[in-house]
RNA sequence: GGCGCCAUCGUCUAGUGGCCUAGGACACAGGGCUUUCAUCCCUGUAAUCAUGGGUUCGAAUCCCAUUGGCGUCACCA
């Protein structure tokens, strides 16, 4: 595998809600890139939409990423010499760039109604769509300089992207090829925001030709805009780097991934008891698959491994029970006892009742095998009432192990009890299971109770 | 609705003209192990490769059309 050059490569998350799998996703991909090529892996915050902004965003991204292990070279919080990596910080590059298009007739003020902003249309049947301009035009800014600085006056003002009459735009996509747009498709696209903001369109252009973006790597629902990125580019004087399309992750039925449907959020994966690393094998195995047909790999391999041009330009459903059975897997093989228990004091932190058993060699063994997430630890080892119980057999039970003498309390003991009370008042194992969990499976009993030991085990049953 | 992208078991996928009467994984079913439940092991069900036309001695693989799904058409990204 040849080595690229000077690779660097980005995602650009907006701060408008909380951190998305789907960025994740990107986010591997971008960044098992980079490393592969020791290329350099930029976090961009597009923070453009003040109305969409959300408090705490931006330190979320932050924290899924450090969580994953997806950790950036450059971005606003590790800095870097392509800075600022915030858009909000960079508004007067944008407006130098705004003021260059319309200077060479690529672009143009154009007043609109404030309340007109931001409406989606109606695409539905034979509505037409037509750009709602206002007539009555007010005074013009006489530069972006001028539309800043006396906001007040020009506050009805944007500088919108003049699109060329019935003209072929050729696009390449790295996965799918040339695509032919003819321009009279295209939205004249504002990109200069009445508040002085740049559009993702301005912005997303003008920042990664100026970091040097080498690579664009990027979600499919941009494809549409592809043409309009390379009209900018081309006004500009700029080439366009190699852009890549990946597939967005799909429910069910096949929409794009949404909270509707299915997890979007990266907070639930945690809070389930993911384990990050098996969150991003099962990522790797959605769109891309391994040379050798391996279906388990981690992030190292996945790097060496992984290579742009076999990315599927399919979009894949993301499947929440593959990801439990991997994250089983990773449990039972990948963690070792002491790993185990590292995780589950993590994850546990604020649940005390859980730690004596997280400490319990015996019970952290019995339990690593049946654990899909972490979160199922407590299911396993507390106790949970789904069963009824006979209040009267369960303390006969108890008094039946309390003649067990102290030194002889292990697992064959018990058992041999059991076999003995079984017969003895016509019961299946089930109903022994109940009385100690609440549950009619579980642990293995006579090993969980030799585990937990003769005490605690005695007072479990006098509940 | 215009434009664009996509199309192999239910799902993730292998497959780049003959090795494919299509392979693997998840899920599902059955069996073995077993003191419950799991783990583990074995077996099985499951795709006329969306449909219809070509090209070719030969097509899942190339071409065209159709259908379907999705995306996009905002002063959102």
């Amino acid at each position: 595998m040849e080595k690229i050059s000077n690779v660097r490569v980005r995602i650009a998350p907006s701060p408008t809600g909380f951190p998305h799998i789907g960025t994740i996703y990107q986010a591997l991909f971008n960044f098992a890139f980079a490393k592969k090529h020791g290329g350099k892996f930029i976090v961009r915050i597009e923070d453009t939409d003040r109305t969409r902004f959300v408090e705490g965003a931006e330190e979320a991204i932050f924290q899924a990423l450090d969580w994953f292990g997806l950790v950036e070279d450059e971005s606003p919080r590790k800095g870097g010499e392509f800075g600022p990596y915030k858009q909000s910080e960079r508004l007067s590059i944008y407006h130098k760039y705004a003021q260059v298009l319309i200077d060479e007739g690529h672009a143009e003020f154009v007043y609109y109604k404030k309340e007109e902003a931001g409406q989606k249309k109606d695409y539905s049947k034979d509505s037409e769509v037509k750009v709602e301009k206002n007539n009555s035009v007010p005074d013009q800014p006489k530069s972006v300089e001028d539309m800043i600085s006396n906001s007040d006056k020009f506050s009805d003002w944007v500088v919108r992207m003049k699109m060329p009459k019935d003209e072929e735009v050729v696009v390449d996509d790295e996965l799918r090829g040339k695509i032919t747009f003819n321009t009279s498709e295209i939205n004249p696209q504002v990109l200069l925001k009445s508040d002085g903001y740049p559009t993702y369109h301005l912005g997303v252009v003008v920042d990664d030709h100026l970091m040097e973006i080498s690579h664009v790597l990027r979600a499919e629902e941009w494809l549409s805009s592809l043409p309009k990125h390379k009209l900018l580019y081309s006004y500009l004087g700029w080439s366009m780097p190699p852009v890549f399309h990946t597939a967005t992750l799909r429910n069910p039925d096949k929409s794009k991934l949404s909270k509707r449907h299915g997890h979007t959020n990266v907070e639930w994966y945690r809070l389930e008891g993911f384990l990050p690393e098996a969150i991003l094998n099962y990522l790797g195995l959605l769109g891309w698959s391994h040379p050798e047909e391996k279906e388990v790999f981690d992030l190292a391999e996945f790097i060496e491994k992984f290579d742009l041009k076999d990315i599927r330009p399919a979009p894949p459903v993301f499947d929440v029970v593959k990801l439990m059975w991997m994250n089983g897997l990773y449990i039972r093989e990948k963690l070792s006892l002491e790993q185990l228990r590292e995780r589950l004091f993590d994850f546990y932190s604020t649940l005390r009742e859980v730690e004596p058993y997280i400490k319990n060699d015996g019970v952290l063994e019995l339990a690593k095998t049946r654990m899909e997430t972490l979160g199922d630890f407590k299911k396993l080892v507390l106790w949970s009432p789904e069963e009824e119980v006979d209040k009267n057999l369960k303390a006969d039970l108890r008094g039946s192990l309390e003649i067990i003498e102290d030194k002889n309390w292990n697992k064959d003991e018990i058992f041999a009890v059991f076999k003995n009370f079984m017969s003895e008042k016509q019961v299946k194992m089930p109903v022994l299971y109940s009385m100690f969990t609440g549950r009619k499976h579980g642990l293995p009993l006579p090993d969980f109770m030799a585990a937990l030991g003769k005490k605690e085990s005695i007072e479990r049953l006098s509940q």
